[in-house]
RNA sequence: GGCGCUAUAGUUCAGCCUGGUUAGAACGCCCGUUUCAUGUGCGGGAGAUCCCCAGUUCAAAUCUGGGUAGCGCCA
């Protein structure tokens, strides 16, 4: 690993409300930015909206506000999320603030004067409905399926980027095992350029309301994948401050499977063709079902996720998010499920430990213990692993192992029965408590509001994973406070 | 249509890459046990035609081919 680490998540249309799958990339991002913070590593995090998208100006209008103002509205549900969410993130972008319509901007006019966008007549089947191009794909029986509807052929200019240019590089780019993670979204792209090829895209749309003029044209805006891909640079200052200078290239993208290709192709070569670095890494998550439905307005089931972290408050379902989703497949978020990790391996597993833990230090001691020697508990931990399953993002497994150690260690209370054994008690209790710490330090990239609150209660402070050793912390002054997690229902 | 992913106990999954003891775990269920602890913990048990068919092999959940079903991507 490196001294430096840059992670984003995808930026978010704000033309609904977010639902548990936003909440569940930003999370995935937080946990590995966290866990790169733990390993002392300079990390920068971040995320955010973008408000150029023509849909948030239809959906503004649908709504009867002007679109900056709705824009304004909505992205701010999205920030209070992080908040609700405990992010880490360094910052959070929204593409029409000026430093990154600037940039987005300046990439085009370089790829522009590079001679790599160039005008071009384009003839496609546009749906007045949806005031949009379709595809043939799009269409059930030559109508809009939609509006119901037959598209009309429109021609329009526009302005396109010479992708096809780079399809060699490209395909070299995305044959490297470590470039598009997991496997299977790899194999994905490289079987579709092997037998689609790449062609040259349009990267302008004209006569539009909304959006970030060309920097040539101003009757065209600049269309998505300029615009904004370009917020993973314009955020950091590109070109010239020093936060770029320091955090880019990106270690990782952080993106659904949906918008896979924009970032494992389109951006690549669109930075290729600015002369700008490539990322390290696209890491794809699969879908969130929710409570057994796909997520979908029309079911009604899109539920804020501020709304369940207010009903079962942030690290439960951090947790169960983290916990429940195997990052390369979709999966299925629920309340059951929520309920039932927050009761046996929140509430019984870790809290009970903890809570009996304290009260033994409490009732024979005073809470007030000094270094003992090792009983060797905290060797069942399993590093390597925990190391491993982190190193290819598989943050299910990660959490399984520290769990593994959680039993280990109830376990052992119960094997060494402190409250009838005198002689060896207080070594015991320091072993358990030496254990618990360790645990708060593994469990902080999951659930940061946990590991603190077990750290209060064992008075120490914040842990880097160097200190996981046996023994670093020698004296303990631990004071009970209440328990970790209720049980629900 | 092309390509990809998934299919294993009631449920959620691991194992498959690098074939080989009675196919593991968690939850749920049943039994026992303990009291330091949040009706908690620990121990034990029942529960699986490893989607189907064929092939390779001394040996297949695992490799190969062909199906079936669910899901996804297709600028």
């Amino acid at each position: 690993m490196g001294n430096k680490f840059y992670i984003t998540t995808a930026i978010d249309y704000v033309n609904g409300a977010p639902h548990v799958g936003h909440a569940y990339e930003k999370i995935l991002a937080d946990v590995l930015a966290r866990w790169n913070r733990l390993n002392k590593i300079d990390t920068f995090f971040l995320t955010g909206t973008d408000e150029n998208a023509q849909k948030n100006s239809q959906a503004a209008k649908e709504a009867g506000i002007e679109t900056k103002e709705f824009v304004d509205k909505n992205t701010e549900v999205f920030v209070k999320l992080c908040n609700y969410l405990d992010l880490s993130n360094d910052d959070f972008i929204k593409t029409t603030e000026p430093r990154h319509v600037k940039v987005a901007q300046s990439i085009f006019k370089k790829i522009f004067d590079k001679g790599e966008i160039y005008k071009k007549k384009y003839s496609g089947l546009y749906c007045e409905g949806c005031e949009a191009f379709l595809t043939e794909r799009d269409l059930v029986d030559g109508k809009c399926p939609e509006h119901n509807k037959k598209p009309k052929i429109i021609e329009e200019e526009n302005y396109f980027f010479k992708l096809s240019k780079y399809e060699k590089e490209i395909l070299k780019l995305v044959s490297s095992k470590n470039f598009i993670v997991p496997e299977g979204f790899r194999k994905e792209i490289v079987n579709r350029i092997k037998s689609d090829g790449l062609k040259d895209i349009s990267v302008s749309r004209p006569g539009m309301d909304w959006g970030i003029d060309t920097p040539i044209d101003k009757e065209h805006k600049i269309y998505v994948w300029i615009d904004a891909l370009s917020n993973y640079i314009s955020a950091l200052g590109y070109p010239n401050d020093k936060k770029f200078k320091k955090y880019w290239p990106a270690d990782i993208h952080v993106v659904g499977k949906g918008i896979n290709w924009f970032h494992s192709v389109i951006w690549p070569a669109i930075l290729m063709s600015a002369e700008i670095e490539l990322p390290k890494k696209i890491l794809v998550h699969g879908y969130l079902t929710f409570n057994g439905k796909k997520i979908s307005k029309s079911l009604g089931n899109a539920i804020d996720p501020t709304a369940l972290v207010k009903k079962y408050s942030v690290d439960p379902l951090r947790y169960t998010l983290v916990k429940d989703i195997p990052f390369n497949q979709d999966g299925d978020f629920s309340e059951n499920s929520l309920k039932e990790r927050v009761n046996n391996e929140l509430a019984n597993d870790l809290g009970n430990l903890v809570s009996r833990t304290l009260t033994l230090c409490e009732k024979y001691f005073d809470g007030i213990l000094d270094k003992q020697e090792d009983d060797g508990l905290l060797k069942k931990l399993n590093l390597n692993k925990i190391e491993k399953y982190f190193s290819k993002y598989e943050l299910h497994h990660a959490l399984e192992e520290i769990w593994k150690f959680v039993r280990e260690s109830n376990k052992y209370v119960n094997d060494k029965e402190p409250w009838k054994n005198e002689d060896d008690r207080k070594k015991v209790l320091y072993n358990l408590l030496e254990s618990l710490r360790v645990i708060s330090i593994f469990i902080s990239p999951f659930m940061p509001e946990t590991s603190e609150r077990i750290n209060n209660q064992l008075g120490v402070g914040i842990g880097l994973l160097e200190d996981i050793k046996f023994g670093w912390h020698g004296k303990y002054n631990v004071k009970k406070e209440g328990v970790l997690f209720k049980k629900l229902e």
